[in-house]
DNA sequence: GATGAATGAGTTTTCATTCAT
DNA sequence: AATGAATGAAAACTCATTCAT
């Protein structure tokens, strides 16, 4: 039994007006990061969230431990779009990969920091989402190749990237326009997956060149 | 005849070290840009430039008309290849796109200010780069959809935003890895261009509403 | 009742020790304004008021509104001496008036910055008090002219005019030098009150022309 | 004879685009000193004047130079009009004076840096002329003492004094409100200088305590 | 747990001054 | 004699961080 305060290990469970405050810190961090990048003042972040900076210092010790939790928010989840997407895959496996592609873009606001060529995320939590995203697409693209909707040079590592370039803010766009530029983007990228009339595509980096890029561990893919 | 002193209207020439140094710090301004974004220190960009940080104040009054220069030194780049590539798109349309994107990527250190969704450039020349560049790409296309290579529902907008995409700096992944990830994604866009078995794509924003962001001026396109 | 944490509209109240930096930082203020004019170095400032600079910062946000509390204060000590310099008036008009000249005189280290011919005062309660000081010029005039001590084309602005002249800052002359120099010339000023003998006077602006340099807004006066 | 080149004593004669410059500068030098003080920035000066700051720099080798200039000049102006108002002292005294105080008043623009309070005149030529204005002042006094129109207890130095208050600039107030007030003080003062009903005036600072604020040297006067 | 206040260390911006043309 | 360019130093301003309440 776990005491009324405390969740797991170290991890206190927070008041209900603290846990409030610490989501619209991260929300606030969020906007900041997309318009302002993750250089974003911090009392700008705290001002926007509508507390003092000194609670998101207590909340957030240091910039980059905010960094990491929208990081790790994000990454998680992917991870749980990936595995929603596994369940209707045996039966429509290009419509599965379409509706990941595109909840992830209409939810973009969760990924603010670039899932590639972003901070790179270093935490333990970090790297087990990691681990989990890449077999999930692998297990995704496998049922396509199977029934020949999808071409079969294609990787989990081509998905991140296309979700990567995607989902990248564009914070000078007017957001319904950025939205309907990238959606058209990833339809034409759903053509490219058909197996007919492909050209071969040059070689991918290794991925165990991409660790903590939410690419899967190379020793758990 | 121009005098030797002038250039343009109200541009004087500049004295060749002055010129040096402002090739310079528009130089470390797009490496600084790329690293840490917009918001880069212009003491470390005039440091690294190898001048003082007045002497970037005098050749840009503020951060902004720094931008600025960086964005349209973007835009005449793709303009110049955009050109370029419409001298071979009769004999071979697709592979004029082709070499139009790939060379637009392998200079993507130009470009480090997104084509869409970056700072909106609002001056006189920008505008006059961009009203040139869609009508090159529209001629680009035009021969691929005339010679049955290319679906006709593609737009010079999918091709600028895909630019726009791939050519966003990713700062913590190494060069080639990056550059590998997104080369990939570039071939598998082009053979997204197949004319056979597309399904049909959603709408794109109107170009009006695009202004600023490399985007045709209405007017012209 | 007011809350013990706030004071008027929007203005919570300081907590002690903040509200004797800012006193401080005001005296530090009207010091270097007197011997370096207002543009003089913020940091100097905050310096010899013993604080950081940024805690200068903190409570005025841009040199202007430094200018514009010293202005406001200044205002605030001419509108109370004229208040009080009221009492004695029925009794001793001339001396009411004469003790008024000289007391801003003695305390004109308050009145660094010009009534008249300084920064306008733009702020609400700089307006208000604008509104309340002519009016009791204007009534002390009346007890010394009814009386006959006091010239009758003589008017509030005169005053204001001979105040604002003879306190401002004259940084390179002794102090005690100045105080004799300039407190002769009010004497000269008050002799010139005189009702007999006197010469026509040539206009005076139109008091609305004159709005913002502490002249009665003339929808009050 | 004197050289083509040169003038007296180290002071080569300026080739007229040269002395154009120099006037230029000191005119600019002067409306920079009213709206902004003495520490208005230098090349803010040569911009108004149309030349290069390194011009200004030839001509003026330090901020100091340029001053003592200014300075001197108005001194200049003051001995001159002095001078001429003693040509009509013997038949209108009073005229006499009220004629040379508003003379000043309309040239304050020459009289910028206070004549009692601003940068004490350092320089020789300055010395000269102290010593010539008070000598002119006190013989103009005297004409109107002796036909009994001017109190007998006014000095050189209150005119002076008067001078020096109302020619300082009020840079925020529009250029004819400003002269208005103080045109309508000077003839204040001019009906304070009435012998009649006269009240006993404090003492004044001895005029060696002075020296260096256009205060005749008390060795000459 | 939250906040107002303060501060030291930047970063931006301006400006006096010098140099080479 | 005049100017464009460059620079070092100062001043304005911002921000991350800590402390006391």
């Amino acid at each position: 039994m776990t005491s009324r305060a405390a969740d797991h290990a170290g991890k206190p469970r927070l008041r209900a007006d603290a846990a409030r405050n610490r989501a619209q810190i991260l929300d606030s961090a969020r906007t900041a990061f997309r318009e302002l990048g993750t250089a974003a003042p911090l009392d700008e972040i705290a001002r926007r969230a509508g507390v003092n900076i000194a609670t998101l210092y207590r909340r957030f010790p240091d910039r980059d431990s905010l960094i990491q939790q929208v990081v790790l928010d994000g990454f998680e989840l992917v991870a749980q779009a990936a595995q929603e997407a596994l369940n209707t895959a045996a039966q429509d496996p290009l419509g599965s990969v379409e509706r990941l592609l595109l909840r992830l873009v209409e939810n973009r606001d969760m990924l603010v920091l670039p899932l590639i060529g972003g901070p790179v995320a270093t935490t333990r939590e970090a790297a087990g989402l990691q681990g989990r995203i890449a077999p999930l697409l692998e297990e995704l693209l496998t049922h396509g190749r199977t029934q020949g909707v999808v071409r079969p040079d294609i990787t989990p590592m081509d998905l991140i990237t296309t979700v990567a370039l995607v989902c990248r803010p564009l914070p000078y766009l007017p957001a319904d326009h950025a939205t309907a530029l990238v959606t058209r983007h990833v339809h034409l990228f759903l053509d490219a997956l058909r197996p007919n009339d492909t050209r071969p595509l040059p070689p991918s980096p290794a991925p165990e060149d991409l660790r903590g890029h939410l690419i899967a561990d190379p020793a758990e893919s």
